[in-house]
DNA sequence: TTGAAAGCGTTACCAG
DNA sequence: CTGGTAACGCTTTCAA
């Protein structure tokens, strides 16, 4: 006999008990418990209340293997101490449960999702893969591939066989320097995050293609890898510069990171923002703590995860839906970490 | 036939495509992948070689089906705008996949599990449950007590039928007292979390009785709800206090509070710790940036986790092993937002 | 040491 | 509209 001796007194139901009940087939109060439409109103209300009763919940394990579909969704979270994925997780377990997905946490943090991990995927059957800011393993990418398990990228814009949801970077790091521009800076840096990740790419791209429509051009860039104390680093060394080569206006391509500069200019003596602007991205709830007042473009959180569900539920179980890359525009958020224009442009 | 016409030329292994490529009994085959001692050395390695080879990776619904066990711990994370329930995710995802266990991702937020969710844990065959901060809904708990699902709550003692992995808040809060006291301080106030939860309870009984041990009464105590906002009001009300009446010394049950706290009262103009000093509780990371630099109560986070997995695994199959709740002691991290005696005691 | 077969709970197909 | 039956992939008991 297989199966564990569960213990005794736990007789759970299953369709078959419920049918016994009933005296009608196990099919039939499968069927009538899904909605099929065959089932006359009767017998599903018969089937409803003695289910309701007896507080049946149905085996989703046995129904996978059954019918290949587990409703289980991969998720795989970036590096946490930034909280933009904290806030992206957050709704992605809302927005999951509303649509009946569950979400199987399998990785969260900087590195790379290990080998062992993607075998998860198999085993558990899952029906697509929910991947934040880092990049699928090329194995694991291959295992999702093979096995037609649809990969949806949020904030990322992927390299491999797989969708994508992500903000508009170009466009909101223009807009950013759009806005400096306005407030009359001249002297600019930007600190980047992880420099081979596109959406830092995007976002530097996007702030120094419209700098350079007006003529500037800075060469300080450096690198602040998406965490605090890369923004602090990097913050330092700017404070710690000559008055006349400092830059006026900062444009870290993380708020984490934006925060990070402002403490390590203020307690470098240097004034925000009438000495320096600081500008941020990502829109985190922190970013408006009033000692920070993070001039940022905001990332349109909720949106993205939807539309991130739904780019992965039109491709579980075809593989005729080719894969598409979405970009959402992120909304400019003005506040005290930047100067603005003595008379604000529209 | 069952089963959904998966992509054609995805024809995944099986115990039984294994069996049949080596001329042997499935039943062989599952034997010697979960090294069985009754097998053979040589046929296991002929199987072991061959699924290698082909990346035969089991079906854990299929097996969970025969077996009864998952593999599958329900995580419910409490409010993720404190990062303290980041940082434990974060640890219990590296130490499930260390254990080989799966988290499945129920509930994240500061509201009560839903009933709709708590169904999700019999459908899925969860072998436990792991819980922190938000109580389980009675709902909930009785599913799991009836189906005989173990449930750890980490950062918080239980109320219903659970076991429980905790810091010793009274202990932390006497800690912090006892420091304070040390430095000198006279008037304190307290900054209370969520008022019910046995974690602020708990950390604001050590925190009292240890000041009422040296003849010291306070009755400033605020609810803060614990988050960042709360610590904020708290602390403008106390700025906007008449000098004579303000605390010098405040306890802030959580290191998010006591950001909120230091930034209010700095923007009202006094100084941390000069004017006032600020402690707090967890020893989050962002408490030790230089902005802040909160004295805190480090709580054992990797140590949580463990040994919760270790309450929840000695539970899993069994009824027989009576509830637990294990206390760890916290370390208290002298930071620069209290003021020290100029001898520091030892 | 290995094989054969039953069974886990569900869904899907084919009859009726 | 409903019933019976096979099948999903695995584990386990019983027999050899």
């Amino acid at each position: 006999m297989a199966g564990l001796p569960r213990d005794s007194g736990d007789a759970r139901d299953t369709v078959v008990t419920l049918a016994r009940s009933l005296g009608v087939a196990a099919s039939t109060v499968s069927r009538a418990l899904r909605g099929d439409p065959r089932i006359s109103t009767k017998t599903r209300r018969r089937v409803e209340a003695l289910a309701a009763e007896r507080g049946y919940a149905p085996n989703v394990l046995a129904r996978t293997l059954a019918s290949g579909h587990s409703g289980l969704i991969a998720l795989s979270l970036g590096p946490i101490s930034n909280p933009f994925y904290v806030e992206l997780m957050q709704e992605a377990v809302i927005q999951a449960a509303a649509r009946d997905l569950r979400l199987l946490l399998l990785h969260a943090g900087a590195g790379p999702i290990e080998d062992q991990t993607a075998q998860t995927l198999l085993q558990y059957q899952v029906d697509g893969c929910l991947i934040t800011s880092a990049e699928l393993s090329s194995h694991a990418a291959r295992i999702c591939a093979v096995h037609n398990v649809p990969v949806v990228m949020v904030n990322r814009v992927p390299k491999l066989h797989a969708s994508a949801i992500a903000c508009d970077n170009f466009l909101g790091g223009q807009d950013l320097a759009r806005l400096l521009l306005g407030g009359g800076h001249q002297r600019f840096a930007i600190i980047r995050g992880n420099p081979d990740s596109s959406t830092s790419i995007e976002r530097e791209r996007g702030f120094a293609e419209m700098l350079k429509n007006h003529g500037i051009d800075f060469d300080l860039r450096i690198n602040g890898g998406s965490t605090y104390e890369g923004g602090f680093a990097a913050g330092r060394m700017f404070a710690e510069m000559p008055r006349d080569r400092q830059p006026d206006a900062i444009f870290a391509v993380a708020d984490i990171m934006a925060m990070g500069v402002v403490d390590a200019l203020r307690i470098g003596g240097i004034r925000v923002p009438d000495d320096i602007s600081v500008v941020g991205f990502d829109g985190i709830a922190q970013g408006a703590w009033p000692a920070y007042a993070i001039t940022s473009v905001q990332q349109p959180i909720a949106a993205m995860v939807s539309r991130g569900l739904d780019l992965l539920t039109a491709r579980i179980g075809t593989s005729t839906v080719p894969d598409e890359v979405v970009l959402l525009r992120g909304e400019l958020i003005l506040r005290r970490s930047a100067r603005l224009p003595v008379r604000m442009a529209a």
